[in-house]
This record gives structure tokens, C-alpha cells and sequence, in this order.
DNA sequence: GGCATGTATCTCGCTCAGCGAGAGAATACG
DNA sequence: CGTATTCTCTCGCTGAGCGAGATACATGCC
């Protein structure tokens, strides 16, 4: 066992945060009758209706790594359970918009709320310059690995 | 739309992030023939190796939320691949020790190694206090995720 | 206009990961 | 000992997601 070097540890604690985060999104996903891919949709259709920006199940799908028939059943899912609202595209009517519903923004604030809140509380405990040290550090590393998926 | 404040930006890189590193999984996974579940069973089980731990089905099945009918299949599953070996414990002959073979730490070299080296090489960019911070950062996160699943 | 090509979504049939229930084998404990 | 407990596996089933292809709308070209 060699002593474990900084960048390693640094691997390590990377991965680790993810298998957690993994693990608490699949927990509350189970508790409230989700799938973890139910999840990751209602994460990014969130993101989305914030920033503004009309999904369609083409868009969810790539993002999500489903084809279409996984996509449209993933939609017929959230539909059923009353979070997301389809909606014709009245400029191009092959399209199909997803709207979400107040539910699921309720359900969304549920997810991260609790969490989102114990991550700010710990951010207390740095100072500002460090805090901005973290915010270049998880650039990076998300630069990278955004880099070795796109090969 | 508020301005950010840097407390909420780290809170969406941290995500992205997790997002970033699951879909590297994924597709890494799909790419040969396997599962996320397998990729993640295969992390679990290398990791352990290196330790020197003993893992039992019992052990990875509780690690990755998987109930005793889904974890035999799973070993099963890594069993025809050739990635792991099941072996009797001679102690407790009610247990299995679950076996890395040769070929899976090959998996896991070609899955890790190539990002490893990027992400290291990324950190080169920082100084020696700098990566202590993130380090600080990241040992703070995972702790607060890790409280937030023990509920 | 009319026709070919491209794009967005959905339907159908199927495979297989994972669940619930419970059986079987070995161990611990009164 | 016999009974409870622990660990793994078998059986039958549900349903997420895939491949192939159908359908509807859009767009470019003559």
C-alpha cells in the first residue's frame, strides 16, 4: 500500500461524492415512487423551465441516453404521475413541448431543498477566497471529464 | 433571473459534476457489454481488492441498494464475463467470496486510467495549498451528503 | 403545385435487470 | 440438541428500455 499522494486522494474523494449523490438521488427516487432515470428528467426539465429553455422528448432523451421508445415511455411515465404536461409545438407540429407541472417543482424542492441547505451551511466554514478555489478546482475537473466523454 | 451567488454555483457544479461523471460511466459501460449496475458492482469490488477486504454478495448487494434475488444475478452476470470468481468461504461455509480475476482489473485500468491521467494533469494547474482546500471542500461535501442518507 | 427527403414522435414486440417470496444450507445460541 | 438466525440461491413476475418500423408534419427541389 503506498503512501496515497494528494492527486490521488483528490481522485478518490471525486468518486466518492458521486457514488453519495448517486445513492441519496436513487434513495429519494424509491421513496417517492421514481426510477433514477425519472429522477435525472425531472432534474433536467427543471433546469430548463428556469433557464427558460423549451424541452421537447428529443432533447430529454439525448440528454438522457434513452432512445425514443425509452423516451416516450419515460414521458408517458412522468405524465401518469401528473409532473410534466405534453403540449403540440403550435410553430412546428411534429414537436412535442414538456411542461412541467407545480407538482413536480414541489417534488424537485423536496430533493434538494433539505440537501441544497446542509451544502450551503458547510460552505460556511470557508472563507471566500477558498470557496473560489473549489468553484476553479470543480471547473476544471468537470472540464475534463465533459473533454473524455466527447472522446 | 438573481445573480448567482457562489455558495448556489458550487451547489450546480457539484451536480453537473456527478452528471458529467455518470454519463462518462455509462457510456464507458455500455461500450463493453456492460450494465451501470456492473460498472458500479466492479468499482465496488477493485476498490475492496486493493484494500485487502473481503466481499460477499451480501456486502455488494448492500452497497449498491440491490435486494439478494438481484445481486445473484448480477454475480452471475460478472461470473459469465469473466470478471469475478465466486469461492467458498472455508470459515463460514454459508458465504461466497467474490473474486476479482485478472481481466476485470484490465476493465477497470482502461476504464479509470485514461481519466485518471486528465484529471491529474489538470491539477497540476493548481498549487500544493490550493488542492488542500479542495480537498477540505470535497471532505466537507461528501460529509454532508453522507449525513443527509443516514437521514 | 407535386414529390422526395428529412425530422419528431409514437407503437409494437421483445429482452433482461431487479423485485418479492420463499427454499435450502450452514452457523450460533438457548 | 432443537430452534432461531444468517447467507445465498431459485422461481415467477413486472416493467424499463431497445430495435424496427409506422405515422405525421416540414422543407427543399423541379
Amino acid at each position: 500500500m503506498e503512501p496515497e499522494r494528494t492527486p490521488m486522494r483528490l481522485v478518490h474523494l471525486l468518486r466518492g461524492l458521486t457514488v453519495e449523490l448517486d445513492l441519496f438521488g436513487a434513495e429519494f427516487a424509491a421513496r417517492n415512487g421514481l426510477h433514477p432515470t425519472d429522477l435525472r428528467a425531472l432534474i433536467h426539465l427543471l433546469d430548463a423551465a428556469r433557464a427558460g429553455t423549451v424541452v421537447t422528448p428529443g432533447r430529454l432523451g439525448e440528454a438522457l441516453g434513452l432512445n425514443s421508445a425509452g423516451t416516450t415511455g419515460l414521458v408517458d411515465r412522468l405524465e401518469r404521475l401528473g409532473l410534466i404536461r405534453r403540449e403540440r409545438d403550435p410553430g412546428d407540429r411534429r414537436k412535442v413541448r414538456l411542461l412541467v407541472e407545480q407538482r413536480a417543482i414541489e417534488l424537485g424542492e423536496g430533493f434538494f431543498g433539505g440537501l441544497i441547505a446542509d451544502l450551503v451551511a458547510a460552505m460556511g466554514a470557508f472563507g471566500d477566497e477558498e470557496l473560489a478555489v473549489a468553484r476553479r478546482f470543480l471547473e476544471a475537473m468537470t472540464g475534463v471529464v465533459a473533454a473524455a466523454r466527447a472522446e
